[in-house]
RNA sequence: GGCCCAUUGGUCAAGUGGUUAAGACACCGCCCUUUCACGGCGGUAACAGGGGUUCGAGUCCCCUAUGGGUCACCA
């Protein structure tokens, strides 16, 4: 067989080699002793979620802990799934993270020496090292058609073996130079597929830098590597872009495991040094008692937008990934609570290779904490920005009232025991709607033993002695007065001992007056929150009950 | 179904042949307290099962079970 004439009758127009590309147009990166590349390389299908996001933050990590190169590589090899706008999506989902490409796709074009990274403008790259393979012997055109598959994959169900194309099924394997010329006399399409000599008896080794050396079989089957049209399947594009872009760590999902053997056998084929992998594990999220991956079909909650909408901090979200990405980042966080997340070290040994269900317990807890440490300006500021973006008739609120905005966010704060009332945009806008006459309303009722005749009678009370200029003390103080006036202890432990002596504690009276401020029973310091109405505000709802 | 990966409390997990099997979240109780939150103290709760190897096994080996993944001209 004449492998080199087969090669320039598939590849008429491919007339660059293999070293053209790798030396003249994409030369060694000259970055420092241990520097890492990696990249991220998503298929713009339009939805992007917590996994993804996942395995970015490990690329983007290990690429900037080493003073290396992260990249956004778009594989848009299959037409089906491109979805308009889809790119912009994944930057700016990630830039909301804090998760930056120092080269790659960008919204304003391409950054970068070792692109297209786009990998539909990489085609004749592919068809350059495709040719090399026919040129070598390693690859073939393959006429079948897919109900010509379809019979293959039946006789081979049917003879209980392993399905799929290789061995003696690939029977297009050794087609003489004629019979190709013909089927491609008659316009017939093809696909080429690589030629293993791979033997699935024999095992060999890798180490993934996340599950240790691991023993698999090796490959046998003759993928498609290039298709019909032209352009590469993932298992091609992924071994020829990733070398050719000098690639040192690739980052993937544990889906990719059992297409190792492919991987590896088209590097070794080319000669070409691989690069460490990582397969990471799946996040999972429990549905219906079982446990299974993450799905965009199923699983739009988990989408990037739904914590963008509900108003997680990107603080919040990072803390949390990394909680559940390093066993031991949360020692690291107790120790170290005001470091910069960046300045944790992350490893991939550290990362369990067993899927972590996402717990939004644990992330609301984070966020209260993550939320604590940030100033209240800027908690202003994300907030009115993600008004802005999802809630906006609450912008006018927030802008005219910033000021009291600000006081209310901050309530409780500056102690050395600080409240955490903070968790996400919407619940803290919830949290403080009682302040807006607008959103103001009486939820929650008066406690048992105080029907609303009595509570008119307390709420005048207060309202005689209410002096505005009182200091926390004096008006406490007040409302004990009142409390044991009218005959309730004025310290809830008296009422504890003698329960019968009393209508109930002054704690009753305090709610009384907390519902008629803020319409909830529960809320931070009654006094400091009056402080920020301003006396008209007060006086206006308490008169309203009386 | 074949192949691959995984399996410590409800959840995330430490643990690399000898531990009273950490810690965090959640939950419960107590304390602090005018409510809530914060904080403090305490509590419930785990090595999937069975065989080996070993003086000794959560840790090593085998089998079983369960969960996940994958078997495309999708990635």
């Amino acid at each position: 067989m004449d492998y080199k004439k087969l090669a320039d009758l598939l590849f008429p127009n491919i007339t660059k080699s293999i070293s053209y590309y790798e030396e003249t147009v994409f030369p060694d990166r000259k970055l420092s002793e241990g520097a890492k590349v990696t990249r991220l390389a998503p298929s713009p299908t339009g939805f992007i979620h917590l996994g993804n996001l996942y395995g970015a933050f490990v690329d983007e990590r290990l690429a900037h802990q080493s003073n290396g190169v992260f990249m956004l590589r778009i594989e848009d090899t299959d037409e089906k799934r491109k979805v308009e706008g889809a790119v912009e999506l994944i930057i700016s989902s990630l830039e909301y993270f804090g998760l930056k490409f120092d080269e790659g796709a960008g919204i304003d074009g391409e950054i970068g020496n070792y692109g297209p990274y786009y990998q539909s403008n990489r085609a004749e790259i592919y068809q350059t090292i495709a040719k090399y393979l026919v040129e070598t012997g390693r690859a073939y055109p393959c006429f079948c058609s897919e109900k010509e598959l379809e019979e293959i994959r039946n006789q081979q169900l049917a003879e209980n073996v392993t399905t799929g194309y290789y061995g003696k099924w690939a029977k297009y394997r050794d087609l003489p130079l004629e019979d190709i010329q013909k089927h491609l006399d008659n316009n017939e399409s093809f696909v080429l597929r690589f030629k293993s000599m791979g033997n699935p008896e024999v095992n060999f080794e890798i180490e993934d830098a996340i599950r240790g050396v691991l023993s698999i079989p090796e490959n046998n089957q003759d993928v498609v590597i290039l298709k019909a049209n032209g352009i590469p399947t993932y298992h091609f594009a992924h071994v020829v872009d990733d070398h050719l872009m000098k690639v040192t760590h690739v980052v993937r999902g544990e889906e990719w495991l059992s297409t190792l053997p492919i991987h590896y056998e088209l590097f070794k084929t080319l000669g070409w040094k691989l690069p460490v992998y990582c397969h990471t594990a799946h996040l999972m999220k429990i549905d219906e008692g079982v446990k299974r991956k993450l799905s965009k079909r199923k699983d739009p909650e988990l989408g990037l937008e739904f914590y963008m909408k509900l108003g997680y901090h990107p603080a919040t979200v990072r803390e949390y990934l990394l909680t559940i990405l390093n066993s031991n980042f949360e020692e690291w966080r107790i120790a170290n609570p005001d470091a910069n997340i960046f300045d944790f070290e992350f490893s991939l040994e550290k990362m369990s290779n067993s899927g972590a269900l996402f717990d939004l317990n644990k992330l609301n807890d984070i966020s209260k904490n993550v939320m604590v440490k940030i100033p209240v300006d800027e908690i202003y500021d994300f907030l009115l920005k993600w008004a802005k973006d999802y809630k906006q008739e609450i912008v006018n609120l927030l802008v005219n009232q910033k000021d009291s905005v600000i006081k209310l966010l901050a309530v409780g704060r500056d102690s050395n025991k600080p409240r955490k009332d903070l968790v996400y945009c919407e619940q803290i806008f919830e949290f403080i709607s009682y302040f807006f006459d607008d959103y103001f309303k009486i939820v929650d009722e008066y406690p048992q033993n105080i029907d609303s005749s009595e509570a008119k009678k307390l709420l005048t009370a207060y309202l005689e002695t209410y002096d505005h200029n009182d200091d926390q003390t004096q008006w406490f103080e007040k409302i004990k007065e009142i409390a044991t006036a009218n005959g309730y202890a004025a310290k809830p432990k008296d009422y504890k001992k003698n329960p019968d002596m009393y209508k109930g504690h002054v704690g009753d009276v305090s709610t009384v007056i907390r519902i008629a401020l803020v319409g909830r029973s529960t809320s931070p310091d009654i006094w400091e929150l009056q402080q920020i109405m301003g006396e008209p505000k007060v006086k206006e709802r308490i008169q309203r009950l009386i």
